[in-house]
DNA sequence: ACGATAAGCAAGTCGGCACTTGCATGTCTA
DNA sequence: TAGACATGCAAGTGCCGACTTGCTTATCGT
């Protein structure tokens, strides 16, 4: 379960995939190539969006609704919410005194 | 530098170990050894664990202190505050009213 | 000083992951 | 319906990471 979204994280073309998704939500496999192609100098093929994309789905990162020919990717921050707080049972420090 | 962190915390055993540690700062690698052992059902060997600190200390997610021929480790949560709230831009759910 | 204990170093093996290549499927437009 | 467009599936390749094995270094107790 956990151990999904950290291997999902684990890659940083997946990280930057997010990155483009939680900047502009509901966007196609097309439209990712695109842009992290044009703004963040990634050469990469669609198969490999492809499968990154199918990763971080696996892993609930991702949720796709489909529409035609069209697939929209939407990003689901849920599973972040609890992997990050594992090891900061304690609240996080107020102020140096 | 967070990508460290990310690869870091991919590994499920060193996941564990940052368990380990949450629950009792300061240990040697031969304590963490064997409480990975006895408490967890991990069977690795000790150069393996050696190997998992190592990286868990590059990524600046645990603290080393030598005394003598011990070596304790510390747990340092600094690194993951901030990875966490990376696609999390709303602060964090004070409480349910 | 000697042996025991705690840790470090280096090379080698093995499996998994990222990426590619090629082809197949489904869907809209003209 | 034909062809272009958006996506899916599958097999193959290459590299990095996890783990082991063997040896060495350093510190403590007796």
């Amino acid at each position: 379960m956990a151990d999904d979204v950290f291997k999902a994280l684990a890659d940083p073309t997946r990280r930057t995939i997010l990155d483009e998704l939680s900047e502009r939500n509901g966007q196609t496999l097309f439209e990712i190539c695109a842009r992290l192609t044009t703004r963040h100098g990634l050469g990469l093929s669609r198969q490999a969006i492809s499968q990154h994309l199918a990763v971080l789905e696996a892993a609930g990162l991702v949720r796709t609704r489909r529409e035609g020919r069209y697939k929209f990717h939407d990003l689901n921050t849920e599973p972040l919410e609890q992997i990050a707080t594992r090891w900061l049972r304690r609240d996080p420090p107020p102020e140096a005194p």
